[in-house]
DNA sequence: AAAGTCTACAACCGCAGAGCC
DNA sequence: TGGCTCTGCGGTTGTAGACTT
């Protein structure tokens, strides 16, 4: 209603980014420092919206960023702050140098929910689950972790209901190319940070979704 | 070997609030 | 004071890659 857009649609790139443009943001806030995101990629020969160049840099380019696989003091520690602040990601973060709220925010998705379920707590409300909670306390925890699969299987169903590949969406994002913007394949000699280490990604779940990592 | 399933995470979207004019 | 712009946040989605069947 009314609200302008956040930036010319038309002439903007979306989905992964190309290690030509994380070496053109990382350029420009080098030499004139973050903010003014909405003029910065004018300013700095960008494709991108204002939006995404932030998001960018502040979940993945900037130099103080920690990678890496998250520690048991720092998961318990964020149990801890979310019981305190529910889904403040970005207070929580506040808390953790170098990790992100979107990062946490991932973490918390796909590893603390389970982790908290298979202690037979609520992630939402950190108490133990009752059998009111019917369903999701007799429910096994992999079930939750297996959620977004479900999702994903669906969304996909509905696509291929839809012909294919028709899921009415305002703006079906480019296929990010093969591992298009992922740091792994990011030039080398730039002050990124650091690859992650090999994601951990179902790898030591056996067939039944192991709960609880 | 191929197809199916699931996880992890980067990136997007929409909204709310702060600040400015 | 009200409207507009900008920034930041939280929720959601898409997909690469690992694993299982």
């Amino acid at each position: 209603m009314g609200r302008s857009p956040c930036c010319e649609k038309e002439h903007t790139n979306k989905g992964a980014w190309t290690k030509e443009e994380d070496q053109r943001l990382i350029a420009y806030i080098r030499v004139n420092g973050e903010g003014c995101w909405r003029s910065l990629p004018k300013a700095a020969g960008l494709l991108r919206c204002g939006k995404s160049c932030r998001l960018r840099w502040m979940n993945y380019l900037r130099p103080d960023l920690k990678r890496g696989n998250f520690t048991d003091d720092e998961d318990e520690l964020i149990i801890r702050l979310h019981s305190l602040l529910g889904n403040k990601w970005s207070l929580i973060a506040g808390q953790l140098p170098g990790r992100t709220d979107n990062e946490i925010k991932n973490y918390w998705n796909t590893h603390i929910k389970r982790k908290l379920l298979s202690r037979g707590m609520d992630p939402h409300t950190h108490r133990p689950l009752t059998p009111v909670d019917g369903a999701a306390a007799s429910r096994p925890a992999h079930d939750e972790a297996a959620s977004h699969g479900v999702v994903v299987r669906r969304r996909q169903q509905r696509r291929d209901e839809h012909g294919g590949a028709a899921v009415p969406r305002p703006e079906p994002r480019p296929v990010s190319g093969p591992a298009g913007c992922r740091h792994a394949d990011l030039a080398p000699g730039l002050p990124l940070p650091p690859p992650r280490p090999p994601r951990r990604g179902g790898v030591q779940l056996p067939s039944g979704r192991q709960p609880g990592l």
